[in-house]
DNA sequence: ATCGCGCTATTGTGATCACAAAGTACAGAG
DNA sequence: CTCTGTACTTTGTGATCACAATAGCGCGAT
């Protein structure tokens, strides 16, 4: 199937399984439950990571092949991230990675810069100095990924980074948000940092662990906002032409 | 079953399907697809109205009858109002409308305090002197719910006031997120109301409506503000109280 | 009367099947 | 070579089944 590029040794995804006949017999050493929130988990890391391009077709029974089990948990899976609009289901019910446009990107970026700062509002009284030296030590392996150019490391270490922040709100109202909002822009940034490189990229992340740890909540806010802005203007020039290529391209097979 | 108080009557739920063998054969009527979406309709609005009380289990089997379907669209169904957290899945994997905590409160009216006025301010643009008319409608049929003491009406009312303006914002972002959190406060809201009532209730729709006709982006954002607050001072001291209520009382079964 | 224990009914889970609709590829005609 | 119509393949959908876990209830002992 071969629908991520990274394969299914990265995400510890196998295809093991050994022809079960029929019902709830096992076989193997799993644990019996779980199946659907492993799928859901792959799914929603390789959203996140972006390793899924836009537009890829995400179907039932190939998933559900690749993931080694049937098709049973995949649509629940499916059908949970459906309703998360992290998936785009087609009028026709066929599942795909959802396609950007300028004005949805736009609308993300705006309700990231409502939400996010507020999160780290909230986290803030929360973070002790243990958990600083944490986010130090994320943000080290940033920049390391940011010199070797590994973008797949750089998405998913910026996005350790904002929720390690963010985590600490203990917030079940603005978490499931935000976590709704990376879900859709995750493949997208992908696409557009396998194009352009991470080389030219500038984040907040030093002003925002300053503030942290000077215990300055506008100051944290002020560095997630513009941190989330920054992302956008290197992007900016870079999305219209994007567009067209998405465009134009009918799509590739794999 | 009985699970939801204004009966099935309401809303158009029956259960008239007649002993289907296997397979997808049909027999009736209905149009082939759709079963899912229909169920997944009747649960949003069960749940935004508040027709279902927080901590009310939400059956699989149960649901099914109710609507005359196989469990297998309302597993569906489920799995997707449980993504957006409007259903609280128990470790056992039971399934209930979610219970409300203070915080939980607190954090939602702060979520849409943020959301909500920049969703009304894209609208402005799109909202013609036709829909103004029209929200004007709807508002004065709040008005009249409001002395007649129809909660459940004012519910349904003031959510199609609200999405009437947001609506026109045309964003598949904003719109979602709103969505996600009016699912999660509806049962709450509607509980609170039918134990103060809904007499003391005061709205800033018609500041909002004036706003819209002046063409005021900012009046329109701090109107919006203004009611969304104004909703939780008249919750606030009713909140404590039923707070303790509903930690008391294990549950009532139908 | 109260507490504890075991049984039973309920409920979610994963698998499999049959079917229809939509997409894809292929072959033939112009 | 291009267009078109047909056959085949893929894919989602709804239903049903077997099973394990659990919640709820009643019965019995103290």
């Amino acid at each position: 199937m071969l629908w991520m590029a990274g394969g299914a040794a990265a995400t510890g995804m196998r295809a093991d399984r050994g022809e079960e006949h029929h019902g709830g017999g096992r076989g193997d050493g799993q644990p019996r439950s779980g199946v659907r929130d492993r799928v859901t988990g792959a799914l929603r890391e390789a959203l996140i990571i972006g390793r899924i391009q836009p537009g890829r077709p995400v179907t039932l029974r190939g998933l559900a092949e690749v993931l080694g089990t049937s098709p049973m948990p995949v649509r629940e899976a499916i059908r949970g991230l459906a309703a998360e609009k992290a998936l785009d289901v087609s009028e026709s019910g066929r599942v795909a990675v959802p396609r950007m446009s300028e004005q949805r990107f736009a609308e993300i970026l705006d309700a990231r810069a409502l939400l996010e700062p507020r999160a780290a509002e909230l986290a803030l009284p929360n973070i002790t100095r243990e958990r600083l030296k944490e986010l130090k030590r994320i943000d080290d392996a940033i920049d390391a990924s940011l010199v070797s150019g590994d973008v797949e490391a750089y998405m998913r270490l910026n996005h350790q980074f904002h929720f390690a922040i963010y985590r600490h709100s203990r917030s079940d109202v603005f978490l499931p948000l935000i976590e709704s909002v990376w879900l859709r822009f995750g493949p997208f940034m992908r696409m557009i940092y396998g194009r352009v490189g991470t080389a030219g990229l500038v984040d907040h992340h030093k002003t925002a662990l300053a503030a942290i740890a000077g215990r300055d909540p506008a100051g944290l806010s002020e560095a997630i906002r513009l941190d989330i802005r920054e992302g956008m203007s290197l992007i900016g020039e870079a999305l219209r032409a994007e567009m067209d290529t998405q465009a134009a391209r009918p799509r590739r097979r794999s």
